[in-house]
DNA sequence: CTTGACTCTAGACCTTGATCAAAGGTCTAG
DNA sequence: CTAGACCTTTGATCAAGGTCTAGAGTCAAG
């Protein structure tokens, strides 16, 4: 098992990791990597240990958590002591949000499957349920 | 019943409706809102309609309409021929739109859901099965 | 008349998460 | 050596949906 300095540019990582090399300098301008080694040139050179980190980042990406609170995960994770308890309390509150935001959009799906359910696809527009729901002042909920 | 014009300023306007002047503005920018009467002195007069349709509006906004789609709506909803059926048609784009995310997010949250579950909320980084989860080469699914 | 609240315009700015451009330096294959 | 790929930097741009500013004019109350 090596994890160990190989020595890799920015476009190799890009293409391991499957995200654009732009973005990857902009995580690092963002803090979300930090600076990497260069060589003489110039060229960041990266290891293993980078290409853990963005798939880390695209991971918790996928499980909605923005830029921000990965930034913060990433700050936790690296605190032994106060980490694993704070990292969980993120996680929580991540789903919390999530929790509701489904709950949200399946009030709105509800409410507009009844206007499309009850909406015959034709006629006069002011008998149409859908546009009569969206301007009626009365029978609002 | 009196739907006439009524001579309200913005503020008024923007004050009833519960949105800022600025968006009101801004909406006529964008096509959503007709352009208004205008005093002597320049200001824009609005009627009732206007607040009808600001309504409208937010209710689509509401539902998940873009402003874009809510153009849309605004258009076809004057179509006295063909706007029912398209109506119902942009309707069902929605809606399929938000069950989609809605399926999406249950994914999301259910994977977050177990993590959170198996994590004890103390203990080492590395033992840690949020964190493992989300820097883990293996066991991904 | 004066004060303070309101409105006008045009255009700049904000947020998020990138993505692209310009102008130039470096590296690799043949 | 040369083509072409890849690298650097700073800074602009995008989408969406507004939000804010500056500087000026207007309105209603006292």
């Amino acid at each position: 098992m090596s994890t160990q300095a190989a020595s890799l540019t920015i476009g190799a990582v890009a293409k391991r990791v499957g995200v654009a090399i732009d973005t990857i300098r902009y995580y690092e301008r963002e803090g979300l990597l930090p600076e990497p080694l260069r060589r003489a040139s110039g060229y960041r050179s990266y290891d293993e240990g980078t290409i853990a980190q963005l798939r880390f980042i695209r991971r918790a990406k996928d499980l909605g958590f923005t830029l921000e609170e990965i930034r913060e995960l990433l700050a936790l994770s690296a605190d032994r002591q106060r980490g694993v308890k704070a990292v969980k309390q993120r996680a929580e509150r991540r789903l919390a949000a999530i929790e509701q935001r489904i709950t949200e959009l399946q009030r709105v799906r509800d409410g507009l499957a009844q206007l499309v359910a009850s909406c015959p696809g034709h006629g006069k527009p002011e008998e149409c349920p859908i546009l009569r729901a969206l301007s009626d002042e009365e029978a609002r909920s």
